[in-house]
DNA sequence: TGTCTCATGGAAAGCGCTTACCAGTTGGGA
DNA sequence: TCCCAACTGGTAAGCGCTTTCCATGAGACA
């Protein structure tokens, strides 16, 4: 909202009053004001921008302390008769608090910031999703950046919501260990930490960020990847007896290192050989270019023996679907050729077919979670998140 | 960010400074100060929370106005050397401003609210997509909200957006026309002018809210639905010659009678017949409903017979993708049994297969578009959306 | 040297609210 | 009848900034 605009007029008498007024003029704060004629009682003036507390007060001839206690909740409540006029005269002016203003004055904004690698994403938007209807129900609002997954980035997010003073911050998406990463990560580190101690809570998705204490203002949403990986990878070795190749994100990507560890050590529990692993961009098109990869070598060995046949595990729904779309491109079929999985049960991939195998996370209720462990006090030991391994199509019989 | 946290301690200073000490008083503000000894020059004071201006000015040893004008960006640059000391005292203490109080200093906010009926729908993520980025580009924040599609929640929305005072507003989804909402939407249209008046913008993806005027404050990006729709009916008419269904939203959702009215001008252009009309949710279910229902009528049908042969038109892809997953889930076989389409062209829906031929909408520039055209003053003609017809596979030959 | 202009830093007045404190009433108990 | 507690509404002091206006000093020019 801009400055004040001398030329715009609120009429909300509506009905007939619409004539401007020639003998408008400008007060002492230099406004442009505006006398009502057929209001008889007192002087009825009508300001250009939105109206404010005080021009109610005026209106319903209260002092905007009075007019504060009646519209914007407080403990003290006025008589009922002031408290009636009151509201009559907001909803005249067609009074709407400014939320800033109260903000300043109460020190508390009713603000969350989100952090997301890129909301176009699905995995990010079904968290989004969680974290909004959190925010609904606690009666915030929630601010939104995207990062791209640079640590960098995500410190920049901070300082800006903690410019805003959001009350709370969640911020999902993959940690990175990478060492040209490892500054942005102090960095990223500090902006957090000192968030925290000015009274900011923050929800982590996923796995804690190095360098941050887990304290009562920071908490973390541990997703079980590796655990879960590793289920994947037993339950899948019962059937599969051929090699088995992971498609992973660049390395010291944490979550995609974390599934990864998990499903070698799922693959060493059930007496296999470690998998083969291909580090590409942890998204579709990476599964893409590793796909295409993976065809060759599956073209080249014996696709009907069942020890040669090959179990592809990429580390993220996405990516396998990039996978597929590889084969399907290089003439191989899945599970006919090779086995295909997943993680993650991204609800929008649900019906590619062949249906994918992957591990189920409740992402929506994720991005609830971390809200609320951002929201309220009790530091009830960090309600774990459970996943479930889901065998479809993809790895089924050739 | 709560009140004052009078045990809790700022130690920007670092390095070894780090005991608590012992004589820390109150100041006249009743606030928790600390005096640190290693200073020499001046008592520097350390508060509790997020440093203030006046704390870095004090700290500078110039006026708040002084350190004002250095870090936040002002016409009056002071001499190099004070600005300097200012920048030193405000990286001493970490200073960050506060937004929210700047806003309602300068009343601009630097804020830009997004309305959208679901955020995890990836029409809605893709546009949000652009939406950040636009907001980003002009370093602006956005802030989130989501609605289910109704118009008293949007109005509940554009209502948060305005007590935030919020810059602009991008209002993204299909309007209602059904008359149940019709009061719903005479609302939103009045707290849209109300915002409007006060000085906001607003730009509304796909067709204009009914009941407000189009100004300058008010932008539409318009897509034209009804031409794609046509296109779209007119390409398929050529090879396809059995009859058409369409699989729509439930009336009075303009979306989809756009491409409704759209699709049947298109066959009506080419010499056929009109579609049948499903109508059923805008969504996955709602299409996978339609899809078993219309299995029905497929397998009593010669579907050897190419003039019996349906084309099912989902006026989205999601809805189109529904109807696939249940066709198969009856046995059927797209474009084997009937040929199928959809509209909007989602990424994360083309490497299902077979291919859905759709209308490509470059979604995420839209949501740039949006932004930009709430931002900027160029009346520049309400930059087109272009979308085009993609044929793809599922409407080939069986 | 005197005057005028321009540049520069500071004082102070807000921005639109909330809330601690104050003063005036009322009512009840002694 | 008097006193005190309990209410009630109003006054005013902020919340943390920005920005207008002012005072001062320096330079320019005659």
């Amino acid at each position: 909202m801009g400055k004040r605009i001398p030329n715009a007029f609120i009429m909300t008498r509506g009905s007939g009053s619409g004539n401007r007024f020639p003998e408008a003029g400008h007060d002492c704060n230099n406004r442009m004001l505006l006398k009502v004629p057929e209001t008889e009682a007192f002087e009825e003036e009508l300001s250009v921008t939105a109206s404010t507390l005080s021009e109610v007060a005026k209106l319903a001839g209260v002092s905007p302390a009075t007019a504060s206690r009646v519209l914007n909740g407080s403990a003290r409540t006025p008589a009922p008769e002031i408290a009636e006029r009151v509201r009559q005269a907001a909803d005249t002016l067609g009074y709407i608090a400014n939320a800033q203003a109260q903000a300043l004055a109460k020190s508390s904004t009713g603000l969350i910031g989100l952090i997301v690698h890129d909301i176009a994403d699905p995995y990010f938007s079904a968290i989004a999703q969680g974290v909004q209807a959190a925010a609904r129900q606690e009666r915030r609002m929630v601010l939104l950046a995207t990062t791209n997954g640079t640590p960098a980035e995500e410190k920049e997010a901070v300082a800006a919501f903690a410019a805003r003073r959001a009350e709370s911050i969640v911020i999902a998406g993959s940690r990175s260990t990478r060492s040209e990463d490892a500054r942005a990560n102090t960095d990223l580190a500090a902006e957090l930490d000192r968030y925290c101690r000015n009274g900011g809570r923050v929800g982590v998705v996923g796995q804690a960020i190095l360098g941050v204490a887990e304290t009562d203002s920071y908490r973390t949403i541990t997703v079980p990847n590796e655990q879960l990986a590793r289920d994947l990878a037993r339950d899948l070795a019962r059937t599969h007896k051929g090699p088995f190749v992971i498609v992973a994100g660049p390395e010291g990507l944490t979550t995609s290192d974390e599934r990864v560890m998990g499903f070698q050590r799922g693959l060493s529990d059930a007496g296999q050989p470690a998998a083969d692993i291909v580090h590409v961009a942890f998204n579709r098109n990476g599964g893409f270019d590793a796909g295409i990869e993976l065809a060759w070598r599956i073209k080249a060995s014996d696709r009907s023996a069942p020890d040669q046949r090959l179990c592809i595990f990429g580390t993220n729904d996405v990516m396998a679907i990039g996978v597929a779309a590889a084969l399907r491109d290089q003439g191989l079929r899945v599970p006919h050729d090779a086995s295909l999985a997943g993680f993650d049960d991204i609800e929008w991939l649900r019906d590619f077919r062949p249906a994918l195998s992957t591990v189920s996370l409740p992402l929506e209720e994720i991005g609830r979670l971390a809200t609320m462990a951002t929201l309220s006090n009790d530091d009830g030991g960090a309600a774990a998140v459970v996943g479930s391994v889901t065998l479809r199509r993809s790895t089924g019989s050739p």
